[in-house]
Formats: C-alpha cells, sequence, structure tokens
DNA sequence: GCAAAAGTGTTGAGTTTACACCCATGT
DNA sequence: ACATGGGTGTAAACTCAACACTTTTGC
C-alpha cells in the first residue's frame, strides 16, 4: 500500500479549463478571458488553471471558477477530457473541460475584469486558443441534450423570469422557435413552475407574470430525467 | 513557445480504465480481471493501465484494450474522469473510465486468460477495487442513453444476428422486457437491417432469419442520433 | 383609441402501446 | 400429430404540431 508502486510511469499536468455559460435574455453567452500568460498571450481564451495534488478534480474545477467569477456551489459538470499530444504547444497539457451554468447577473464584476473577462455570444466566437472552440462545440451540445431531460436551464435564469425569458432561453439554446402556446402548456403540465401574484411590466403594457420554480417538485422530476422539450 | 512555461504545477500519474462490456445472447457482461500488482493485487479490477507522454489518451485507451482483448478498432468512447484525491491507495492517480463495446467471440481467450480475466454477468459483480465499480454504473447508464439513440447496440452482437438475439440484448440493456410485435415494427421500420436468406436453425424448429446490418443507412442514422428504442 | 406584448384551445397527424393467433418444421 | 419458437395486424390512447384571436394597459 505504500505509495512507491507506480513510480516508473510518466506523470502530466493537469489543465482544467471551464466552460461558462451564461444566458442575457436573448442569447447564450461563454465567459471568455485574455489570457495572460504564455503561450498565446493576450488570445482569447476559456477560464481555466492547473489542478493540484492535494484537491479532487472536482475541487480544482470548482476553484478555478470561484477565481473569475466569485460564484460558488453553482452547476458544475465535468465535460471530458482532452488529451492529445499537441494540443499544448507550452507542454504535454491533459485538459480536463467542466461546463457550468451561471446567472450573468450573479458573477462579481471586478474579478472579471482583472482577468480580462468578457461574454461572448456563442454564434460570434472569436479565435480561442488551442482546442477551445471544440471545447465549446462540445459543452453546447452537452448542454441542448441536457436541458431536454433535466431541468438545468433554470440555472441560467434569474430567480424569478417570465415564461417568455424561459422560451427565449430555450429558443437560444436550441437555436430554434418554439410555439408560444405549445411551448406554455408543455413547461406548465410538468408542474415544476410556481405563479407568483408580481408581474413584469418593463416589456410589455400588459405586464407578464412572474414564475418562479418549485424546488421539491424539480428533484423530483430530475431523479427520473423527464423529458422537458 | 517554449516547455518550460508550465514548470512549477504538479504532475500527476494518468490511468487509463477500460469498462469493456459483451452480450452472450442473454445477459450483459463486463470483462474483468484479477489485478496483477500492487496494490489490492488478486482483486477484481478493471483492465488499466498508464498513459505515456508519447501517446494520445485515446489511443493509450485504445492500446490497453488491444493488449487485453487482442481487438483494434472498436467502439469505445471516453466515459468520465475520476479523480478523487485518495481514489488509489498506491498514489495520486487520475483515472480516465473509457467505455468499449465489443463481441465475446471476437476477443483472443489466450490473451484473455493471461490477465486472469473473466465475463462477469453485469448484476452479479463481485467486489471490485478502488472506484471501478462506480465506474461500471456510470458506463452502464451511459450505455443505456447511448443505445437509445445511436444503433451502437449492434457493436456487441455477431455479424449476423436474429431480431431476437437483437430484442434480448435490448431487453438486457435496459433490464425490461418489450413487446416482440412492437420491436420488430420498429426496428425494422428504422432500414438499418437487411433479411438474409439464412435462418438460424439451432433455437427453433421453424428457424429464424438472420439479418446484417445495413452500414450506409446505419451512418446517415447516426450522425442525427435517431431515436432508436 | 391604439399599439404592443400577454395569454389562451382545438383539431388532425403521427406515434406508442396493448394484445393473440397462425405458421413452419423437427421430432 | 404435436411441441416449439417464429412471425405477423389492429384498435385505442396518447402525444405532438399547427394554427389566430382576445385581453390588458400605458401612452
Amino acid at each position: 500500500m505504500s505509495r512507491i508502486e507506480y513510480k516508473n510511469y510518466d506523470r502530466f499536468l493537469l489543465a482544467v479549463d471551464c466552460i461558462i455559460f451564461g444566458f442575457d435574455g436573448n442569447s447564450l453567452k461563454a465567459l471568455l478571458i485574455k489570457r495572460g500568460f504564455e503561450p498565446e498571450k493576450g488570445k482569447w481564451s476559456l477560464m481555466g488553471g492547473f489542478a493540484a495534488q492535494d484537491e479532487s478534480i472536482d475541487q480544482a474545477a470548482g476553484r478555478i471558477l470561484l477565481n473569475l467569477t466569485g460564484l460558488d456551489q453553482i452547476y458544475m459538470e465535468q465535460l471530458h477530457c482532452f488529451g492529445e499530444v499537441d494540443r499544448d504547444p507550452g507542454g504535454r497539457v491533459i485538459s480536463l473541460a467542466y461546463f457550468a451554468l451561471i446567472k450573468i447577473d450573479d458573477s462579481d464584476g471586478e474579478k472579471l475584469e482583472q482577468h480580462n473577462a468578457k461574454w461572448v455570444d456563442l454564434r460570434k466566437l472569436p479565435a480561442l486558443i488551442f482546442d477551445h472552440r471544440q471545447m465549446i462545440r462540445l459543452a453546447k451540445e452537452r448542454l441542448q441534450q441536457k436541458v431536454s431531460n433535466h431541468p438545468i436551464g433554470f440555472e441560467l435564469l434569474p430567480h424569478k423570469f417570465t415564461l417568455q425569458q424561459l422560451q427565449a432561453l430555450y429558443e437560444a439554446v436550441y437555436e430554434t422557435n418554439f410555439d408560444k402556446r405549445n411551448f406554455t402548456r408543455k413547461i406548465l403540465s410538468l408542474g415544476v413552475l410556481q405563479r407568483l401574484d408580481e408581474k413584469e411590466k418593463a416589456s410589455s403594457k400588459k405586464g407578464a407574470f412572474y414564475y418562479v420554480f418549485d424546488k421539491k417538485k424539480y428533484k423530483r422530476l430530475e431523479s427520473e430525467g423527464i423529458k422537458f422539450i
């Protein structure tokens, strides 16, 4: 049981890169940074960092996300491990990609500025270093899958939201349009939304009801992975 | 662009563990080995090995699978990276789990014996080292997902097979039973099966037609991830 | 009073499920 | 001739997609 059993094998640098999604009411965005060190300093990149011996990889991912956004305990999921030999010109680095869903308004603006971070429309990505574009593409596919049978879309919306905002989110994720009546009926039939008495009046004269999200019913559905859309 | 940029970060041993699924006509099986080295020597384990600097992680996974089964170019997919600090008492080892689907009869019996490998019914798993049981559970969930919208179930069957064998496979994967008529109709309606003139006569007097698998149509469906079951 | 977004039902098409009997053949 | 697994059709329930008008209210 000693720690010398495996001494003759190669060791690797282990990076964690975070695909951080947000939704601004219109389009789906990813949080990108201007890379602050070589190689590829100054280029657009995902937020990342290296894992350390004394933390689990999930902890490393959480640390890196906290570092950039100031946010803790947010939805985060391992996406894929990227391990091509030459993926990083700076060395043999294995990258673990994680994707996270955050509410744009919750993030810490100062921290974002410190890292030169910017929310970028997923349909208008700039050139990115290494295989980061591929990571984002894969994350987006995973998000689509996930959203279709888990209620994680709610992670991207403010606490209270209108049906129109929710629909806009789903439309952004799938890059398509839904029929308002069908969408409303389907979502409400799941019974995970709770209507408030309050209305959002900014975007219409009549005003649209706010909804929140019934955590108990949500949890029940989440386990069996109900079909959402 | 030099290779010294990252020198101050921790380095990790990177294991690759393979969840190898097979189907014997009745039940879904995983290929396990009796571990040949410390720690936990002699215990049941997944087949694994360490990644090397000069290979990609996918290559490492392929190498390890080839090593055990003698098989090349088989269906294999990265599952998840396991990175808890204390997952391996022999050291800080990050494990990349891959899952593979093979036809049991294709594998090299001698090689399997050399590794003390055994096909084990998924419903009757022995105690396994480390987090390997969790890996298998996750792989099984992924297999269910995958099989539902990709025609990968065929990877587990012999080249030609009867509808009954195919149904038995799906039933094993989902641990449920399907109605024969509904199953047949649905599968045939996809148009990826081609009926041969030949019949399998071993298990019935009338004989059941063999089918093979139309690769062209399969490829077309695979891309969009058609709904199978 | 009118512009602008909110809210709300129905119908037809297609899909899914449940269900049972005859067929071909080796013995 | 009979036992065994192979092969096939139909009807009811349900789900999904398409479609348009009335309501509210700030200006």
